[in-house]
Formats: C-alpha cells, structure tokens, sequence
DNA sequence: ACCCTAATTTAGGTTAGCCTAAAAAATGGG
DNA sequence: CCCATTTTTTAGGCTAACCTAAATTAGGGT
C-alpha cells in the first residue's frame, strides 16, 4: 500500500477534493477539481494522472476519477485529521473558524499518525471508532496516554484520581457527597456519548458530559 | 521587511541551522550547513545565495554566511513555534521526544502568528522565566513581612498570590490554564482536610491536598 | 447524424529544490 | 611563498508543481 508518508501536500489536497467533490459514487470531472483547487485545469489533468499512476484514483481520460479504496483511505484519514486538528484549534486554543482551517488545513499533511491518535484522545473521541478507519489496528496502549486528562476523555475501564474539579460549587457539593472529590479515587465503568458511569468508594454515579469534561482525572 | 509567509519550508530550515550554528557571531560556512541539513554544498550554496538575496542573510562568496537583523528575527520566530509545539506534543499530548522533535519541526512552518501567540498562552509561562521571575520578585514587595506558604497551609478567606507551583509539569499546565500561575491571585474559600476551594480570575475550583501543598502562595 | 462548443488533454515553458561533476578559490604545511 | 588538499562555487541535469496555448474529444441541439 502506498505509505501515506510518501505523499506531498499537493496530492492529499487533490485527494482530500476529489473526496469531497465526489457525490454518490459520480466520477469527479477535472473541471470541477479546478474550480475548487483553484489550479488550471491542465495542472489537475497532470496531478489526477499521477495519482492514477499510483493507485490512488482511478483515473479515465476525458471521463474523470473516481478514488481507489486505497485512495478513500488516505482520504478519511486526511479529513480525520483536519477535523481534531480544527476543532483543538477552535475549541482549546480559541482560534477563529477561518483562521484554524487554513492552519489545520495545512498541519494535516504532517501530524504523524501517532500524534493524531493522541491529539484524538486529548480531545475526547472514543479511540475505537477512529481505529476503524485503520485496516491495521492502532494499539491503544494504556500508558503512552496523558497523564492527566478531564473524566470526559477516559475510556471505559480505566482508573484514576480525582485532581480538581472546575468551576461550579454547587455541582462540586454534590459531587463530593458521592466520593467524586480531588484526592479520591474514580473508575469510568463505561460510557456513551452523553453518560459517563462511574465507581467510586461511595457506589456508582451516572454523569453527563459536561459535566465530566471538568473533572480532571491522573491515571 | 520580507514576510515570513513568503519563505518555503526549505528556507525557513535553512535559516534555523544557520542559527543553530552561529556560535559567537561568526559565519557559518558552506560545508557545516550541509553536515547539518543533510543536503549537498552545491544545494547550501544556491539556498544561501537566495536567502541572500532575500536580505536574510549576509553571504558573502567563499566565506560563509551570518543571518542579518531580518534573518535573525525569522530564525527567533522558528525557534519558539519549534519550542511551543514541542512542549505542547510532549506535555500536553505525551508524544515522545523524538517523534515531538519530528512532528514539531514540520508544523513549525505552517504556524500562524495567532495559533502560535495563543498555544503559548495555553501552555503559560517558560519554567524557566518563572523562576526568574520568583528571584527577582521576592524582595520587592511589602512592608510586611512576606509570607510564602502553600497553599495548604492558608486559612480560610485569605487571599494571596500564587509565586510557585513545584514539581509537576503536567499539572502546573492545568493550573496554568485556569489562572493558577505565578503571578496570578488566587483566594482559598474554604477547605477541609482534603479539598480545597479557590477562587482565582478565572473562577472557582477545587484541589486536592497533596497538590494544594506544591502552590506557593505570597500574602 | 453532424457540427459546434465546452471540457479535457497534450505540448512546451518556468521555478524551486534537489543532485553530480568539474572548475575555482582558500588555506596551511613545508 | 608555493602548491597540494580541502572547501566552495559554477555548470548542467532532474522532477514536481505550477503555468499558457494549442490540439483533441465529448456531447447536446437541430
């Protein structure tokens, strides 16, 4: 398989496009990837070709392109890590909307794929559903993750302490009544997107999101 | 003056390894350049001649080059978005050193000035600085006697402000963020033998003992 | 079915960024 | 102070990624 490394920034832009271009299985015309590249339509004939040669689309003259499986999977992997890289820019960082996908929309071309899984996991989507995107499994390894993160963002199973808890007294009240305080130990039981069930020495406690997001958790 | 966002990829690093070998504001010649980047003497000296040209550096033939007022603001710049992202993919995310080196010396060109200003901001204030600035500090304030006291030493209703937080980096960066850094007022609400309640500028939170004890706090 | 227009490709040009090989300049030991 | 060695530059070549202009093909209207 054509190692994604191998790729310049050029020919995943003309993927990620195609990509996005390409309604309901329609071959995507070279005119079209012009307008949207803003490159003349010679240059796209010229790239398109190039990424026939490599497997990447399936490339007919005169008829357009259309993306090889191999080609899909650069693709979803390009838009996976344009997506956390805009939403760390926007959510974490503040940045404007335009500003952070011009500049996710160039970082998405270098994040290594590590990087990725861990920018994935800091930012609190379930590391399964992105290891499907992978034919080969990523091996979501207990220990390389940060050591500190909101309840939010832990996986099932796992256990930590309590180190802060942000913001809100009353909610913090509360949640020391149920053993949920700095200095206590918690264990995500599991979790759906909106719930997170949890253990702790006082019993068992059903949270939402929000709500966990503030609570930071070292494992 | 020649925008940053005008110069490749290849320059930019061109001028960082420039930097990076400039011992004592001596020219760096051809052949160490090339040692470093791993390119060519031919390939330095048609960039350098370029860089040149650009006004980035004074290259003079046969004899090396120095980075000029132009160029050494360039290679500043790099040098702290290589420093911030490093930090971030190996702080924040846990990525390890080689692979954060990696990763960061590809994103370090596609930062702009604003995601660099506010990663810093995110990632608060350089160890290093902080410590310099608890020195100096100590002895300008007060008539009173100062006092430095963790923070879980303080009663209830006192006010201070924050001058050290120890040891764990990864912590002190979650403090950061929410106005627990030197520097900073902070105000214990309450406590008990485990938790404690603060109040800083950027709101309420609770803390646990043990890391209450690592915060320094200036009456 | 044919022609005209729009879409596409080919042909040929440019620049940056790399290379090798050859020429030129610096340098230092006798 | 001279020449042999090392360093640097020049010359010339290559590819990717862009371009324009010209040739080719597709496809719709009559």
């Amino acid at each position: 398989m054509a190692s994604m490394d191998a790729l310049s920034e050029s020919a995943e832009m003309m993927i990620k496009n195609i990509n996005e271009l390409a309604a309901d299985d329609k071959r995507v015309r070279t005119s079209d990837l012009a307008a949207k590249t803003e490159l003349k339509p010679a240059t796209v004939t010229e790239m398109i070709q190039r990424l026939g040669d490599l497997g990447l689309v399936d490339y007919e003259a005169y008829h357009g392109v259309h993306l090889t499986k191999q080609g899909q999977h650069v693709a979803d992997v390009i838009e996976h890590r344009f997506n956390i890289l805009e939403r760390f820019l926007t959510e974490i960082l503040g940045v404007e909307t335009n500003e952070a996908s011009e500049v996710a929309c160039r970082m998405e071309h270098v994040l290594t794929r590590d990087v990725e899984h861990k920018l994935t996991t800091f930012l609190g989507v379930d590391p399964k559903k992105e290891s499907e995107l992978f034919c080969h499994k990523i091996n979501i390894n207990e220990n390389d993750s940060p050591k500190y993160l909101p309840l939010s963002n832990y996986s099932k199973g796992k256990k930590g302490t309590v180190k802060l808890i942000f913001e809100d007294e009353q909610l913090s009240k509360i949640l020391n009544e149920q053993g949920i305080r700095p200095g206590n130990k918690i264990m995500l039981k599991n979790n759906d997107d909106n719930v997170y069930n949890v253990e702790t020495d006082k019993g068992k406690f059903s949270i939402d999101r929000k709500t966990a997001s503030k609570i930071i958790i070292q494992n």
